[in-house]
DNA sequence: TCTAAATGTGAAGTGTTTTTCACATTTTCC
DNA sequence: GGAAAATGTGAAAAACACTTCACATTTAGA
């Protein structure tokens, strides 16, 4: 299922069925909240975006807000009757993603949420970017090896290089350094040297702690 | 260099010299010590075998080899005046690699070297290929998300990880599953659900170190 | 028992990474 | 200056990783 699950939390009987009804036509599976204290009950379950109103009875806007942030990676929306800068301000620095107006368009909400949703997804795509270009730098054995030598020499050149991994041919040795200068975890020195960049060292550091980790 | 290193700790100075011209004139970098206490300051530097007597003044044989054992990872070559099986059997079990007896044949003492050696490259290859399997099997975002998801439901099903996933095709997670099988990260209990193993876990503590590490 | 869901296999296709080779340029040192 | 060593490029081939599909078998539940 691709479906994105929101929850809507708002004391307004007839804004909530409105919503359900709205974002569901949308293709959003919704679920409803009457204030905080119950969306803080339901928020276990996967969620990817909360609509929050700002003002309701019990717990304000801002306090669920900051409880939300704590136990849920959900994108909160805030809800407000009057827009003011202040509240748009004080809701965003508490950590909402977005900011609209009660008497909101409807297509105005709709847009916000998928903006939103882009960000979450685009947030994941970078994180496991990094990642996997991490690990595919750190899987070939070649390439930790010349991360291994680097960390020993501080510097090494070329040819230095493909005679102590005893590799024959010295373009094999390039296009590994090339690729580790791409994921800038070596760079090369004016006078063509190699050495590692500082996180190139952090990743020296991941191999060692791999290293005694899997061999116990 | 691809020079290997011999260290030969004898009592008897003629032998040491033989030894020394023996095994130079067979391309071997060596160095000599006259009994246990000079060979435990020598061993600092890297060398690949040591040659150690087993009945020396001072320290004697096996205790000198557990010294070794403790700061080297040299192979050790015991070698002895006398051939007991006594004295082979506490040898080995102690940790020397192999053992000769003195009125050695020179090339019997060779042919031993060259094993020895070949076996710390095979162990090494050993070392190798295992970073390699679980380093590919941590390279695949997919497969990152089953020993997350894994570490979190302790026991998951196909369907439920190609739900979870969001992946169509649920051949493709077999395709995943089998090579975490391959690699030992994960295993199938006999009701065809997955749980990670005992590696599989410390696997998971790796990614969240690295995690970590990565992004600071 | 019968059906739907779950689990699995193998082959073919696609895309990426790695190797190899032929060659060009730059640097070093006599 | 010129030869030898070092550094580099780009394209083709090979190896490998991953996906897709068509279909077979097993399992669970009405």
């Amino acid at each position: 299922m691709n479906e994105k699950k929101i929850l809507i939390i708002d004391d307004d009987e007839e804004l909530r069925s409105n919503l359900v009804e709205i974002l569901t036509d949308s293709g959003y599976y919704t679920e409803t909240a009457c204030n905080g204290e119950e969306a803080l009950q339901k928020i276990t379950s996967g969620f990817d975006v909360v609509l929050l109103d700002f003002m309701m009875p019990g717990m304000n806007g801002l306090e669920v807000l900051a409880e939300l942030n704590k136990i849920s990676p959900a994108k909160v929306i805030m809800i407000t009757a009057f827009a003011t800068t202040d509240n748009a301000v004080s809701a965003i620095k508490s950590g909402a993603s977005d900011y609209v107006s009660k008497p909101f368009m409807i297509d105005n909400l709709l847009v916000t949420i998928k903006r939103v949703l882009e960000e979450t997804r685009f947030e994941k795509n970078l994180l496991k970017f990094d990642m996997d270009f991490t690990l595919s730098s750190l899987a070939n054995p070649i390439r930790r090896n010349i991360i291994r030598l680097l960390h020993v020499h501080e510097k090494m050149r070329l040819m230095e290089f493909t005679r102590e991994l005893e590799i024959s041919d010295h373009t094999k040795v390039i296009f590994h350094l090339k690729s580790l200068k791409g994921s800038h975890i070596i760079c090369q020195n004016r006078d063509k040297s190699y050495s590692l960049t500082q996180e190139g060292s952090k990743l020296f550091d991941c191999l060692v702690i791999l290293d005694c980790h899997i061999n116990t």
